[in-house]
RNA sequence: CGGGGUGUGGCCCAGUCCGGUCAAGGCGCCUGGUUUGGGACCAGGAGAUCGCAGGUUCGAAUCCUGCCACCCCGACCA
């Protein structure tokens, strides 16, 4: 692994690129705008898939699977989502190559294979699922349906970034359906208070949670609720959404239900999602200039040991010592790595699990031989300390809950830093051109002035967050009347 | 879709302006040895039709034409 990454403060976007490459997450494959997410990245994402997945089933849903081709005519049943997706779709129109009578040995689309409807490849699934709602729901018995779907999607974007925004992503898929507007709404609000848990709870990622505007509202959705994170260069990123569909696709894709008096009624719905991106905010909410720094309990390895040896006598002595403390250690639940690689030196190895953000390190050389003891460096403060290896396991348990406790602490305290009020335009805009970060203000509530706002700041509202004091102000902008502040910043 | 850039062993890249032992260097890999408390060192070795297709020329990584791909910056977006 080469080394020394760029520095955050002179380019955080290079410092980005790097990390994700030098951490051996991800890579650029040789598909435009795609990215082939490697072993240890997939690690993380596994064990984000697999809390997120408990929380999901622990909440009533199932998981089931739907195709990843949606035939136009169910693509575009849903006006205004097929309307938001359109642009940025790719679309299957036929189905066999042919030998290529001009080129040898090169294939070409053979265009007496064309399909009679074309395929559009999911740029999300609410097309495909509602119309196989309609197949499922005829009773208020069958109802509320809570369905979770774990997926691929493909959106056509003009510019990816690994993780951020890539034209392919994984992500999971909720898709509910409802007797009532308030089962509905109350899952919606739900499902929006999982994520949040997740991000503070295992990503050590606090976020705010919110109602997007009419102009940032999911293609198709009556509200959209959002929990909004701050990454460490003061720009926003949307973590996950929750949309409330009302009834949209139940008219669009005709799903009714008899409730208990017999009378046929539009079903409510919800979908709700969270993707790949949640590693890009997991990266740019804790690591430094040495590399990825992980939360442990999302981390695919907690401890690494690295033994310090002379020759093959000391390293079997050494060894001896980290396999009993490694096995202490794993009988609580620890995942630990013992690297007895004899091709890499030590120094090499304490920079390789830097990179990679192994929260916890622990050194053994002759002289821990002789006292006892071992040497714990942790991952977040980079403090290094001298332990007694007696009840070593029971140490580094609560080391790797302090470090989830600190990362969660120091995120905390950052982004209270960089929220910031505005009381007047002037302080607006110069918080967004200075430090950066979330800017709370009025907003008088319409498009045009969320519209003008973008253009001359380029930040955006992130939301209208759910917890704030209920205020009457007047717009930061506008100078008209306002209900309550906006959270505004510029974003990925 | 605009602007910029890049394409040379597995990876990073020099060389391209000015055509001629130019296919260099570093990392990694293989062999052997010495090393090991913050990215070791020595010796030897393997590995490239220089993105693709044409063209100019005695001769092309280098010049010309066309094409393709990817990256970065903007607009758009999770």
């Amino acid at each position: 692994m080469a080394k020394g990454l760029p520095k955050r403060s002179e380019d955080f976007s290079a410092w980005y690129n790097e990390l994700v490459g030098k951490a051996d997450l991800a890579e650029h494959s040789g598909v435009k705008g795609c990215m082939v997410v490697k072993p240890y990245g997939y690690a993380i994402w596994e064990n984000m898939k697999a809390i997120l997945d408990q929380k999901f089933k622990e909440t009533g849903h199932q998981n089931a699977y739907f195709p990843i081709f949606v035939p136009k005519s169910l693509f575009e049943a849903e006006e205004k989502n097929a309307e938001g997706f359109a642009k940025e779709c790719a679309i299957v129109t036929h189905y066999r190559l042919k030998n290529d009578p001009d080129k040898k040995g090169k294939l070409m689309v053979d265009p007496d294979a064309k399909l009679q409807e074309e395929l559009i490849v999911r740029p999300t699934s609410e097309a495909i699922i509602w119309s196989t709602y309609k197949k499922w729901i005829q009773s208020y018995r069958d109802l509320p349906l809570l369905i979770n779907q774990w997926a691929n999607v493909v959106r056509w974007e003009m510019r990816t970034r690994l993780f951020l925004r890539t034209t392919e992503f994984l992500w999971q898929e909720g898709h509910t359906a409802h007797a009532t507007k308030s089962e509905a709404l109350e899952e919606t609000e739900k499902m929006m208070h999982v994520y949040a848990d997740f991000a503070e709870d295992y990503m050590a990622m606090p976020v705010i949670k919110g109602l997007k505007s009419e102009s940032e509202r999911f293609a198709g959705a009556e509200d959209t609720y959002c929990i909004e994170a701050l990454m460490q260069d003061g720009k926003a990123l949307q973590a996950g959404t929750s949309h409330f569909l009302g009834q949209n696709f139940a008219k669009a894709f005709d799903v009714k239900f008899a409730d208990s008096e017999g009378k046929q009624k539009y079903v409510w719905a919800s979908s709700w999602g969270v993707s790949t991106r949640l590693i890009g905010g997991l990266i740019m909410t804790h690591s430094d200039d040495l590399g990825l720094v992980l939360p442990p309990k999302l981390a695919p390895i907690h401890v690494a040991i690295v033994p310090i040896y002379k020759g093959d006598e000391q390293l079997a002595k050494i060894s001896e010592v980290a396999n009993k403390l490694k096995a202490d250690m794993q009988a609580k639940g620890i995942i630990v790595k013992y690297d007895d690689d004899d091709k890499r030196k030590p120094g090499w190895k304490f920079a390789e699990y830097e990179m990679k953000g192994v929260p916890v390190r622990i050194a053994i050389g002759p002289r821990d031989l002789e006292n006892g003891t071992v040497e714990v460096a942790r991952r977040d403060t980079l403090e290094k300390e001298s332990l007694q290896q007696v009840d070593l396991a029971i140490k580094v348990e609560h080391l790797l809950e302090q470090i989830q406790i600190n990362l969660l602490d120091r995120a905390k305290a950052y982004r209270e830093e960089f929220t910031n009020v505005a009381a007047t335009w002037n302080e607006f805009t110069e918080l967004l051109d200075g430090k950066g970060g979330f800017v709370q203000a009025h907003w008088d509530g319409t498009e045009e002035t969320e519209q003008k706002i973008k253009e001359e700041t380029k930040a955006t509202i992130r939301c209208i967050p759910f917890d704030q004091k209920e205020e009457t102000g007047s717009c930061i902008y506008s100078g008209k009347p306002s209900k309550g502040m906006a959270l505004f910043a510029k974003a990925y």
